[in-house]
DNA sequence: TTAGGGTTAG
C-alpha cells in the first residue's frame, strides 16, 4: 500500500505545479503518507523520497513522535538519532523528542516499550532529564516495575533532582504501585515538602491495603484537601466494605464546600447500592443531571446499578436506554439486574440485543446469564451458555461460573449431577459452590447429599452460621428432631452464632431498622396491632404459619409469637402504616427471607393492593397481587 | 512533554 502511494508522488513530481483539485488529492495523499507509516522500512522509503527530491523542508514537518516511535524499539535507533538530529536541530532539544516518545509508550497499551526506550537512551549515554525520569516511572509504576522503578530513584539522587516535588511524588507513587506499603511510608514520612498529591497518594495506597484507619489518621492530619483527597477516603471506605462511613465521609466533604467529581459520585453512588440508600442515590441522579460528566459511562454504570440494587429495575432500564455509548460493564450490569430482578427472559434477551450488535461478553457477562438461567429453570440454555463462553468466546470459566451451574442444577433437582460436576470441576470448590449444592439439597429434600455437602463446608467454611441453619432445616423438613438437635450442639460447640436478621425501610429520607422481635421502635405498639388485624385478614385467605423454619425448642403457639415477630413483617407492617396506599414498599433484608414471610408477604401485598419490594441477601423478591417475581425459585 | 482517584459477579 505504502509503495504505490510513494509511487503516485513520483508520478505527481512530474506533472506541472498548476493547483487543481488532482493536485490537492495528491498533496493529501502526500501528508497522509508523512503521518501513517508504520515501520522503519516505510519511513526509510520516504526518507529516500526527500532525498530524490530534494525536498529538505519535507523534513521539518516528519511527525516526530511517529519518527521515534518507530525506529525507538526497532533496531533502528542510531538512524531515528541522526533523522531527529537533521529534522529540526536549531528547536529542539534531542530529549524534549525522547521524553514525548516515552510518555506515548508510558501512557499506551505497552508501558514496558517506555522500559525499553529508557535502557536505549542509557546505553547511547543520552542524559536524562527530570522528565524522562517521570515518564519512566510512570511506566514503573503500571507495570509494578520495582527493578528499574528502584534504579531511577537512584538515578535522580545521583543527578540532584531530589528537590524536585512532581519526581518525589511519582517515586511514592511507584514503590506504592509496587506494594512496598512499608518503603513508600517511610518515603513519605522523609520527603522534605510535600503536597496535597504527596498524601492523596500515600491515603489512596492504604486504602487499598485495607488500612482504612490509618488513612483516615493520614486524612484527618492534611494540611488543605482537595476532591482527591475526599475522594479517596469515601472510595476507600467503599471498597473495605463501609458504605455507611463512605456516606457520612461524603455528608462532611459537601458541608465542607468541596464540589464532588465523577469519581466522588461513582463512589457514593456505589456506596448507596450498597446499602439500598435510594434517597440519598436520587439526589445524586438529581445533581448528575446538572453536570458535565452526568453522561460519562462509568458513572451512567455505577447509576444503572445504583437503582438495580435499590430496587428501581425501571428506572435503571431508562437509563441504560438513555445512554449514549454503553460499555461490556453497562449491559453487564443490566443483564445481572434483570436476572436478580426475576425478569430471566428480558436478560436473556438482551443478551440476543447485545450480541446482534456485536459487543463481545465478558466473564461477569456469563454470570449474569446463568443466573437468569438458574431462576428460570431453563437446565439446557444454562448448559449452552456455559459451554459457550469458552468455545466462542475464549473465557475460562471461574469459580463462580461453577457456583452459576451447580446452582442451575441442584434448584432443578438434578443433584447427584451437580454433585459429579463438582466432583469434576478442574478448580477446587469453595464454600458459594457447595453451598448450592446443600441449598438444591433443601429444595429437593436430600438429605444423604445435604451431609455430604455439609462435610465439605464445615472445613471450608465453617464459621458460615447460614449453612448450619439449612441442614437444620432439612433435617427438620425431614422429621428428624434429634439431628436438629445435634447440628444445634454442633453450631454451639464451634462457637457458631445465628446472625440476627434485620429488615429496613426508608420512610421521608430517614431509615428503620427492625431486628427480629423488634420492641425498641417507637411505633411498636401500633405495628403489633396492625399485624393481628392484617393476620386475620390473612387467614381468612388461608394463612398457616409455617412454624418449621423456627429452629429453636419450643411449643407450636410460641414458635407462631416468634414467626410473627420477623423483622421483614415488621418493616412491611410499619411501610403500610407510614406511606401513601399505592405506593411502593422497599424493604432490605440482611439475610434471605423466609418461607413463611415470602408466603406472608405474598397475601399482604394482596390485601392491601401494594408493590412489595424485598432486597434479601441474593435477589429481589417483587410481590404483587398475591404472587412473587422470583416464582418460588430462591 | 512531568504526579494522585472510579463501574458489572459477591
Amino acid at each position: 500500500m505504502v509503495s504505490s502511494v510513494i509511487c503516485s508522488l513520483h508520478i505527481q513530481s512530474s506533472v506541472p505545479a498548476t493547483p487543481n483539485k488532482k493536485n490537492t488529492n495528491i498533496e493529501t495523499l502526500r501528508t497522509d503518507l508523512l503521518y501513517n507509516f508504520k515501520t522503519p522500512f516505510e519511513l526509510k522509503q520516504i526518507h529516500s523520497h526527500i532525498i530524490k527530491t530534494n525536498n529538505n523542508e519535507k523534513y521539518s514537518i516528519l511527525p516526530l513522535n511517529r519518527v521515534t516511535s518507530v525506529c525507538a524499539l526497532s533496531c533502528d535507533f542510531d538512524y531515528a538519532k541522526s533523522l531527529i538530529q537533521r529534522v529540526s536541530p536549531s528547536h529542539y532539544d534531542e530529549i524534549v523528542i525522547w521524553n514525548s516518545c516515552l510518555k506515548n509508550f508510558a501512557e499506551g497499551d505497552n508501558p514496558i516499550h517506555a522500559l525499553l526506550l529508557f535502557s536505549q537512551l542509557r546505553l547511547y549515554d543520552i542524559r536524562p532529564d527530570t522528565f524522562t525520569c517521570s515518564f519512566v516511572l510512570k511506566a514503573c509504576s503500571l507495570l509494578s516495575h520495582l527493578v528499574t522503578g528502584s534504579l531511577v530513584h537512584a538515578l535522580v539522587e545521583k543527578l540532584g533532582f531530589q528537590s524536585d516535588l512532581f519526581l518525589q511524588n511519582t517515586i511514592l507513587h511507584m514503590y506504592a504501585s509496587c506494594g512496598l506499603t512499608h518503603v513508600a511510608q517511610r518515603f513519605f514520612d522523609k520527603m522534605p515538602r510535600r503536597d496535597v498529591v504527596s498524601w492523596n497518594i500515600i491515603i489512596t495506597h492504604l486504602t487499598k491495603q485495607d488500612q482504612i484507619q490509618l488513612a483516615h489518621v493520614l486524612f484527618d492530619q492534611m494540611p488543605k484537601r482537595s476532591v482527591r483527597s475526599w475522594t479517596a477516603m469515601i472510595a476507600g471506605y467503599v471498597q473495605c466494605g463501609r458504605p455507611k462511613e463512605a456516606i457520612r465521609l461524603f455528608t462532611l466533604m459537601e458541608e465542607a464546600g468541596a464540589k464532588p467529581n465523577e469519581v466522588t459520585v461513582v463512589a457514593v453512588l456505589a456506596a448507596c447500592a450498597d446499602l439500598g440508600a435510594l434517597d440519598l442515590g436520587r439526589r445524586v441522579h438529581e445533581y448528575l443531571n446538572k453536570c458535565s460528566f452526568g453522561r460519562n459511562v462509568r458513572v451512567c454504570n455505577t447509576l444503572i446499578d445504583m437503582y438495580i440494587k435499590c430496587g428501581c429495575l425501571e428506572i435503571a432500564q431508562k437509563v441504560f436506554a438513555g445512554m449514549e455509548e454503553r460499555t461490556i460493564v453497562s449491559w453487564s450490569t443490566m443483564i445481572g439486574g434483570l436476572a436478580m430482578h426475576g425478569q430471566g427472559e428480558e436478560a436473556l434477551k438482551l443478551f440476543s440485543i447485545m450480541s446482534r450488535i456485536g459487543i463481545r461478553p465478558n466473564g461477569v457477562t456469563f454470570v449474569g446469564l446463568l443466573h437468569a438461567c438458574s431462576h428460570m429453570g431453563l437446565i439446557n440454555e444454562g448448559r449452552r451458555f456455559f459451554s459457550s463462553m469458552t468455545r466462542d468466546y475464549g473465557i475460562i470459566p471461574q469459580i463462580e461460573h461453577y457456583g452459576c451451574m451447580v446452582d442451575l442444577l441442584s434448584r432443578s433437582g438434578l443433584l447427584q449431577e451437580a454433585h459429579e460436576f463438582i466432583k469434576n470441576m478442574p478448580i477446587k470448590a469453595n464454600g458459594v459452590v457447595w453451598g448450592a449444592l446443600l441449598g438444591g439439597c433443601k429444595v429437593h429434600k436430600n438429605v444423604e447429599l445435604a451431609e455430604e455437602a455439609i462435610k465439605h463446608l464445615l472445613v471450608l467454611d465453617p464459621l458460615n452460621d447460614g449453612y448450619y441453619v439449612v441442614l437444620s432445616n432439612i433435617y427438620a423438613d425431614a422429621g428428624r428432631w434429634e439431628d436438629t438437635a445435634r447440628v444445634r450442639k454442633l453450631m454451639r460447640d464451634q462457637g457458631v452464632k445465628k446472625t440476627p436478621g434485620w429488615s429496613s425501610i426508608s420512610v421521608d429520607g430517614s431509615v428503620h431498622e427492625f431486628v427480629a422481635g423488634d420492641a425498641t421502635h417507637p411505633q411498636t405498639e401500633e405495628i403489633y396491632e396492625k399485624w393481628q388485624e392484617l393476620l386475620k385478614q390473612m387467614k381468612l385467605r388461608g394463612y398457616v404459619p409455617d412454624t418449621k423454619v423456627v429452629l429453636l425448642d419450643m411449643e407450636e403457639d410460641k414458635k407462631e409469637h416468634v414467626l410473627y415477630r420477623h423483622s421483614e413483617k415488621l418493616a412491611v407492617v410499619f411501610g403500610l402504616m407510614n406511606t401513601p396506599p399505592g405506593t411502593p414498599i422497599r424493604i432490605m433484608k440482611n439475610l434471605r427471607v423466609c418461607e413463611d414471610c415470602h408466603a406472608a408477604l405474598k397475601l399482604i401485598s394482596d390485601i392491601n393492593n401494594r408493590e412489595i419490594i424485598v432486597r434479601d441477601r441474593n435477589r429481589f423478591h417483587c410481590f404483587k397481587n398475591g404472587s412473587c417475581s422470583c416464582r418460588e425459585y430462591w
